[in-house]
DNA sequence: CGTCTTTGACCAGCGC
DNA sequence: GCGCTGGTCAAAGACG
């Protein structure tokens, strides 16, 4: 892939040139170190894409590590119609998680989280069936792998792993070219869940955590049960479908905490979130905040089996 | 003892 | 076809 991924962001775990072309690169929106969030100005940058972020994460963990995020998603933007079109149909298939509205943080461009998903990754991930697969699996030439949904964070961390209320199990570690930091591979560890997840950090601000999500988690966040409702509200944002009434929760709920637009009429299907920027509350309302949505969430989290 | 991490090996896709 | 790279597996070890 070319430069055009890279952005301004030195370092773009989608950019590099191997001959990954599996997935390919969500829309990735790296945000500026230089206008992270003062709440005391407007965000910079503000028209600009690509230094859109907010501190989202500092709210979740309670101002403790992570002091800005900004997030991707994956339009899988491809030149595939078969993709399009899947992307098209979600919206008013399981996706029905209205794609578009701001609290539908995930819009369902894959083709296989959303209709046959749950079989041909899971059939990929699936415990047992990991390995067959993965050798025997055929291909018609020139098919290309489906497409599952990805979306990346960029975190400011100390530490690699956000706890965004799943649990994960780590199953790979691999050098990253061009960086001297590793990149850790991590699978949900509830049975049947097919979603991953990538965790890296950037070799130009070591100080940055790339997280890459990549599929649809299809059973309750554990965080939101135990009541963390932190982690669960960032869960419910990130996968709505594993809380049907998440998407409309999210949406509301971000609607609060991210008054600035969304972008969600552009016709490519990407969007972002602008940032919390001039409007964030303070942290002691979104404390208390939190502390109503953690009553709130465990009726929104119920999950309807199919 | 169950769960999780580490790590070397293997495989697939892509460019040359 | 070959080499490179990313992604994944699975055995072994660590940990609580």
């Amino acid at each position: 892939m070319s430069d055009e991924n890279k952005g301004p962001f030195p370092y773009n775990p989608f950019s590099d040139d191997s001959s990954r072309g599996i997935n390919d690169e969500p829309n990735f929106f790296p945000f500026d170190n230089s206008s992270m969030y003062d709440p005391s100005q407007t965000l910079q940058g503000f028209e600009d894409p690509y230094s859109s972020h907010m501190s989202f994460t500092d709210c979740l963990r309670g101002s403790m590590d992570y002091t800005t995020l900004s997030r991707a998603f994956d339009m899988s933007c491809s030149s595939s119609s078969e993709v399009v079109s899947a992307a098209g149909e979600d919206g008013s298939g399981k996706g029905g998680e209205n794609p578009a509205t701001p609290g539908s943080v995930l819009s369902s461009s894959s083709t296989e989280a959303a209709a046959e998903g749950e079989e041909d990754d899971a059939g990929k991930c699936k415990d047992g069936d990991d390995k067959s697969n993965k050798v025997s699996k055929p291909r018609k030439k020139g098919e290309k792998k489906e497409r599952v949904q990805r979306f990346a964070f960029m975190t400011k961390s100390e530490i690699d792993q956000l706890e965004d209320g799943y649990r994960w199990r780590k199953y790979g570690q691999k050098a990253v070219k061009n960086s001297p930091y590793p990149r850790s591979y991590y699978k949900c560890t509830s049975q049947k869940c097919t979603v991953k997840k990538r965790v890296e950090r950037s070799f130009e601000d070591p100080s940055t955590v790339i997280t890459t999500y990549e599929g649809q988690h299809n059973h309750h966040c554990p965080a939101t049960l135990r009541g963390n409702a932190a982690a669960g509200m960032l869960s419910s944002s990130l996968f709505p479908s594993a809380s049907p009434e998440g998407s409309s929760f999210t949406k509301e709920l971000l609607s609060q905490m991210l008054p600035t637009s969304i972008d969600s009429s552009s016709s490519s299907g990407q969007r972002y979130f602008q940032g919390l920027g001039h409007r964030q509350p303070p942290q002691s309302q979104l404390s208390a905040d939190y502390g109503l949505l953690q009553d709130m969430l465990p009726p929104f989290s119920h999950k309807q089996e199919p």
